[in-house]
DNA sequence: ATTATCTATAGATCTATAGATAATGC
DNA sequence: ATTATCTATAGATCTATAGATAATGC
């Protein structure tokens, strides 16, 4: 059939500046789906360059080592993660004026994000079983998460602060504290759920997750900032 | 001095038994604190006899392989606070007879592992990083958990079940995966909350944790369960 | 003339084992 | 006679780089 077409398009090889462009994501993206399944230390530069199909030496051409490597797949996704967080926070504030919830704040916290795992999208779904391993990695795990994550967290820290006031700043930094796991660990995709309900739910649903997380927890940190407020209160 | 002491007891050497006791004991708590800073693939046997102050093959001689030694490391905690979960159950279910509460049934599930990780003991502290994870690292992190909690897992999440009825399962089962994803984020100690709350509260300080993480639970499982419920009750 | 990709390889590990040695056990 | 420990090393990786090759860019 194609033989018959007239002005058939030259095979023309892509540019330079495009095959560049391909090969490195293609190599972001190996490397991504790889940490995601074994951890910084489980995958081996020969375990991404096979699996993208280029010779090694390419690897470091594009990306040096393998921590900057490590660093290029995180620093990609989080960016644009936060950048919806952001944007989701900032929209809520504007839509609830006086009157924002707890509800609505933690549902910012969380949603863009689970949305984002959840949209289909392999290297987002991959990302976000990172984001597990790298938030429950001390030493240079801590260290990544400080770096791409302090200042989305302090601005939801300080909110949080606003919306419970009189409540004593520890009991807030602890429930943050809880409700970074808990979000974490829904990221991360583990499948142990499946395995407990017997596959009534997949740890890979979002959408259950978005639906429940702010709800539970906006009725557990007002129980527990409510309750502080009133043993003080009397005094 | 010890010169002038008449009947100096013979430096015997210890029995064989007993040495090897102590040096494979020294391997595991040696591995224990390389694993829970860098995982299992973070870590070489190299560095693990290095640290235990015995030869390479010191190691392969008691414990065959890599992923033994994890096996071995992980089963002595496992077992051990298996058997305290247990004990905090049974033993809160007789205490309450007929009105076991939420918040009892989260405290039985989260605080014996709590007490241990914070007892001062080092193996323990070290084991709860190993758990955060192992918790959150698909493949063989899930059949490990699986292996070692399953039995409680079920165990817990039938109680679950019996004091909230009418819940719908999922509701119940997701309260479970939040739960689990808190407390071994809680157990990972991470140091994130001292940087985000400027020192004011340590990841390490269990108690704190304990104190709050069933509290928190109890309101926002029941939010989420009756909720559910009441808006089944029209039909 | 520059850039993407490939070839070849150095040098440093890492796991694992075979076999020797020096104690303890009986 | 058995067991804990040490010596030595094989064989398999793994990271990283130097230098060649074959395209594109201008």
């Amino acid at each position: 059939m194609a033989s018959t077409i007239p002005d058939e398009t030259p095979p023309r090889r892509r540019s330079q500046k495009e095959r560049r462009e391909e090969t490195s994501t293609r190599i972001l993206d190996s490397a991504e789906k790889l940490f995601s399944e074994h951890g910084l230390h489980g995958v081996t530069l020969r375990d991404v360059a096979y699996e993208a199909k280029v010779d090694t030496s390419l690897v470091h051409y594009y990306f040096s080592n393998k921590d900057q490597l490590f660093r290029s797949v995180f620093t990609r996704r989080a960016s644009e993660a936060n950048v919806a967080r952001i944007k989701a926070l900032d929209d809520y504030l504007e839509k609830s004026g006086d009157n924002p919830t707890l509800h609505g704040i933690v549902d910012a916290f969380t949603t863009p994000a689970l949305r984002l795992v959840g949209s289909g999208d392999p290297g987002f779904r991959n990302f976000g079983a990172l984001v597990g391993i790298v938030n429950n990695t001390p030493g240079w795990g801590q260290a990544m998460m400080s770096e791409f994550f302090d200042d989305v967290s302090r601005r939801f820290l300080e909110i949080f602060k606003q919306i419970l006031p009189g409540a004593r700043e520890e009991d807030v930094y602890w429930c943050y504290h809880f409700l970074t796991g808990a979000f974490t660990f829904s990221l991360a995709q583990t499948g142990r759920i499946d395995k407990l309900s017997d596959g009534l739910c997949h740890s890979t649903d979002m959408d259950s997750i978005a639906e429940r997380l702010p709800m539970l927890f906006a009725a557990g940190m007002a129980s527990i900032c409510e309750k502080r407020l009133a043993s003080a209160q009397p005094s």
